[in-house]
DNA sequence: CGTGCCAGGTGCCTT
DNA sequence: AAGGCACTTGGCACG
């Protein structure tokens, strides 16, 4: 057997199984690693599944996030997510690792025929993701520079919660009449001018329906959603 | 150096780099394959990051999709969808993984200054998930049974299309009023409501509003989405 | 391909 | 903990 530590793995036409495979496991338990495996899958918790024998990529955090991925996608087939509980039992003949959410109650058991490779990993990075181009980039475009969206506009608030939803960005036009602005980061659909509307009835109880007007500010904005804002005397203001 | 298949790993004082790792990567494209490296990653499309020099798990999948993975959390730092472009190129001395997106555009390029590990995996499962427990369950579930809603409820139609979005299921009560019921497999919030909400009135332009009832179907409701439902004359049924 | 919408959404933040 | 909401949301189905 090969050394332990970072790494567990014999070529492909070898592999480990039952007590040899347990052991191995038992090393991993609590670290960051990746299985290549012959497993089972079983789900239950808010849904439910069933994953017949094949070979899988299993990836284990000590955060307790676990993810199984298969041959194709971008998301994994079955995971759970940080805060659960990894465990290592016995089935038969076959080891399991079962993971376990507390709420809402989910677990996941993956029955381990062969081990075709472990790697143990060490250390990884941890950072501090500053993601550009967000909505809230946008948002804040426009508070320094508002005649973005109309001239004479006058930033009032960001982030203004109302009974019914947090208003992006609340400000006054140049008739003293109410704005609201709900921002989109992409295409705005039919929700984004729902969630226009839910705001801008909500200002219109305490300043009346005539006070106040409703722009959806996106950098594009699909037709049926631009057919019903219309419908709604809302307004669309195209800034990227 | 190592056998190249399935793995391709050193101790974790070794590591690959320059033409090396470089060749051994080569051998990797098109694979499935898991690279433990110490990397900088730069990703720029819809929106845009940076990641600083750091030790990384990396998972490249044959249909084009590309994982970089940190010590926490379900999600992938950096990601890049099916139906991706791999290349392996050269900055200098580092060898460099750059993924290419089309539509919309959108690269990421994963500079290497040293590979840990590199797992190259032959054979991995492709399932078709067959996930219970879905919103469509509970739809079925009222169609086979619609007292379930309320006595005398018959069903007209389900994903019924409207210019404003398609209703779950439509249906006619006792007094031969419409009901548009909008379903939820989980907490409905007021997202839901306006949903429902868009339908109803939709379909009291053609029958009148008082012909018309909504009723949101779903295990829970928020509080603040029940008193905005109740506000709008609409109705809630909690169904598991 | 655009558009709507569900998802075991996840993650972040605020009450 | 509950709730609202953005997200490189991803993924699917349908016009």
């Amino acid at each position: 057997m090969l050394a332990l530590e970072p790494l567990i793995a014999p070529p492909e036409y070898e592999f480990y199984e039952g007590d040899e495979a347990e052991e191995m496991l038992e090393k991993a338990l609590g670290r960051f690693f990746v299985l290549y495996a012959l497993c089972r899958v079983e789900y239950e918790g808010r849904a439910k599944s069933e994953l017949d024998w094949g070979l899988r990529i299993l990836i284990s955090k000590p955060d307790g996030t676990l993810l199984i991925h298969e041959r194709d996608k971008h998301k994994p087939r079955n995971w759970q997510p940080p805060g659960c509980k990894l465990y290592l039992l016995r089935k038969g003949r076959w080891p399991v690792l079962m993971s376990v959410r507390r709420r809402p109650h989910e677990v996941i058991r993956v029955v381990l025929e062969k081990v075709l490779a472990l790697l143990i990993i060490n250390q990884v990075a941890r950072e501090e993701l500053a993601l550009e181009k967000t909505e809230a980039d946008l948002v804040s475009k426009v508070v320094r520079e508002p005649s973005l969206i109309e001239e004479g506009l006058e930033v009032i608030d960001v982030e203004h919660p109302t009974p019914v939803g947090t208003i992006d960005l609340l400000a006054r036009d140049g008739k003293g009449r109410l704005v609201v602005c709900e921002f989109k980061r992409s295409v705005a659909g039919l929700d984004a001018v729902s969630q226009l509307r839910r705001y801008v009835e909500q200002m219109a109880e305490a300043h009346g329906r005539e006070k106040v007007r409703g722009i959806l500010v996106a950098p594009a904005i699909t037709s049926t959603a631009m057919r019903y804002l219309a419908k709604l005397g809302l307004e669309y203001k195209r800034l990227t």
